[in-house]
DNA sequence: TTGTATGCGTTATCAA
DNA sequence: TTGATAACGCATACAA
């Protein structure tokens, strides 16, 4: 199908193209009659603006990008559906890359955004991401920029997160509060801060309840913080610990591979032994025992980064200050049967 | 920071735009000099092409659109890694939008799509698209597009999916030959295609094996095809049909939910009564018992799609023919512990 | 109220 | 081997 223009509204019409835009966006200076009159025929024609001339004349595309760790996930794929949403209302596209957990993919992924000449940008970081140079063309392009969820306090841009220390700390207090002594931690590896932030949460909830921190009771998942890391590190925990009556798992995955194993030891839980997660993902309401966890807000936390981006687009555009804020969402406890 | 162009190129050099344009391109009919000198002062002035003119000029974007029932969804995150990496190694840019399984947001995700002048379109139709209207836009904008999961024969256009019928006749066989006798059917709503074939796989099982069809065995998930239909109708067969001694479940959701019900009621898993799901959750094999299952390869099915798009795409763009693929992807049985 | 002229940054044709 | 020129489709400052 050919594609109409301005041009031939215009030519077909007798009147010229000026008018005829002017006419499609309202502009007061234009006359009503010739308004409908191109309005009408801009109908029958299907006429739709190219937007690659609007690109071009405007200099935005009404596009912004987001890069995360992986699409394969329960909390960012609630993530995504918030960011999809707000994108939705503000009438904007959202592309998706995936940096794999890596940072030479992210930097990637970050040249490849700018080089489309996206609006923005929306980057959770890789684990592997501990230095941020890569970083460094999204503020030369004058991009506006979101982190989210992992974040780095480092870097000078808007950011939205949870309280990962407060919320482990909760977390532990909680399972303190229900008499749990003896309480592990299956704790994620070094790299990202939000497996830092949770252990630390984990040691600050024992000292203010005069429960001295013992470095035997933490056991580190190193392989993916996945499912085979909680069943290991149950197993080893039952070797070394065995009197240990409370685990706290730096993710519902490692906590189902945790219940998993004492489920075929025929420990009962929470009587035996008591198993709290984090992120509240999905299926974490439907394993047996069900799991007490953290929920932690993907869609909230995906809409939120996504509104302060646009804020900042709109901002950007009309030369308006722009304020860098740095939120922190909510978490809760949600109790179930494992503790 | 100023964006560098061709024209500031061409006048630190004191030579021309077109020579420019030509020398990065590395055109036979530039100097090596010439081609030498731009090239880094290019490579000086980190030059990257407006994407935008280049859009206008060229009438691509490399930029797809991909639409698709929810991001939420187990099956559909391995769609779009798999659509990702394709994309990733063809150097083109994914655009997603959901539907929401609603016939009035997929008809405008299409439009918006089409607006943007995506170079062509994957899509999975929701389950309230029962009628086609809303794709003529994309035929007269001549947009490639393939259908994946959700498809419909009708559509002329190339397609990628599994034989839902076949794959349900293999599970359904398995169970027979396993012994099971008195299979039941927890199936989908009457809407999508997949919902129906599957039913008709396991209809056609009995009758091949010689089991009488009874209707009366065969209960509807009228919810969401999820976790409570799966719960519920479980009760109810128990009521109705005690002497059910399998069920086939139209989704490993709804496996999930049977599963959790007979759990609750200490019915034996697989002794008692075995449970068959469809589709291969990651979380499948997470919960307890194990639950056996279809085999369904979203990963494969997103990086076909998109393949075949991208080839479609390439052929258009060089005027040549193109043919329509319908392309059905195995499936494999996976058995666990729930059989 | 309408139209002219210009430019956004590229690519492509054709002449020099 | 190089460059002048036009065109892609639209938006806007300015003139009429």
């Amino acid at each position: 199908m050919k594609e109409t223009t301005l041009k031939q509204i215009a030519t077909e019409l007798g009147i010229s193209i000026t008018t005829v835009s002017k006419a499609l966006k309202n502009y007061p200076d234009v006359s009503e009659s010739t308004k409908k009159a191109v309005k009408d025929l801009a109908i029958a024609l299907h006429y739709t603006p190219n937007s690659f001339a609007v690109n071009l004349r405007t200099k935005e595309s009404k596009t912004i990008g987001l890069i995360l760790p992986t699409v394969l996930h329960d909390f960012f794929s609630n993530v995504i559906d918030g960011i999809l949403e707000e994108a939705e209302k503000r009438n904007y596209l959202v592309i998706i890359l995936q940096s794999n957990e890596k940072y030479e993919l992210e930097k990637k992924q970050i040249d490849l955004l700018l080089s489309k000449r996206v609006d923005g940008i929306l980057l959770s970081l890789s684990n592997e991401t501990g230095e941020f140079h890569h970083l460094k063309p999204i503020f030369e392009h004058n991009t506006p920029l979101v982190l989210f969820d992992k974040i780095a306090k480092i870097v000078n841009c808007s950011k939205v997160s949870i309280n990962d220390k407060k919320a482990a700390y909760d977390a532990v207090t909680y399972l303190i509060k229900k008499g749990y002594k003896k309480i592990a931690h299956f704790r994620g590896s070094y790299m990202p801060q939000n497996s830092i932030d949770r252990f630390l949460g984990y040691k600050k909830a024992l000292e203010d309840h005069d429960i001295s921190y013992d470095s035997s009771l933490v056991f580190v998942c190193d392989n993916n913080t996945d499912f085979e890391d909680g069943y290991e590190n149950a197993r080893k925990a039952m070797a070394v610990q065995p009197e240990i009556d409370a685990v706290f798992a730096v993710t519902d995955l490692v906590a189902i591979g945790a219940i998993k194993y004492f489920n075929e030891m025929g420990i009962k839980i929470p009587q035996q032994i008591a198993i709290f997660g984090f992120s509240n993902w999905f299926m974490s309401s439907l394993i047996t025992p069900k799991l007490s966890t953290v929920d932690q807000p993907g869609f909230e936390i995906g809409r939120t980064a996504a509104a302060i981006l646009f804020d900042e687009i709109y901002s950007k555009k009309n030369n308006l200050p722009i304020v860098f804020q740095s939120i922190e969402l909510e978490t809760s406890i949600i109790e179930r049967q494992s503790t």
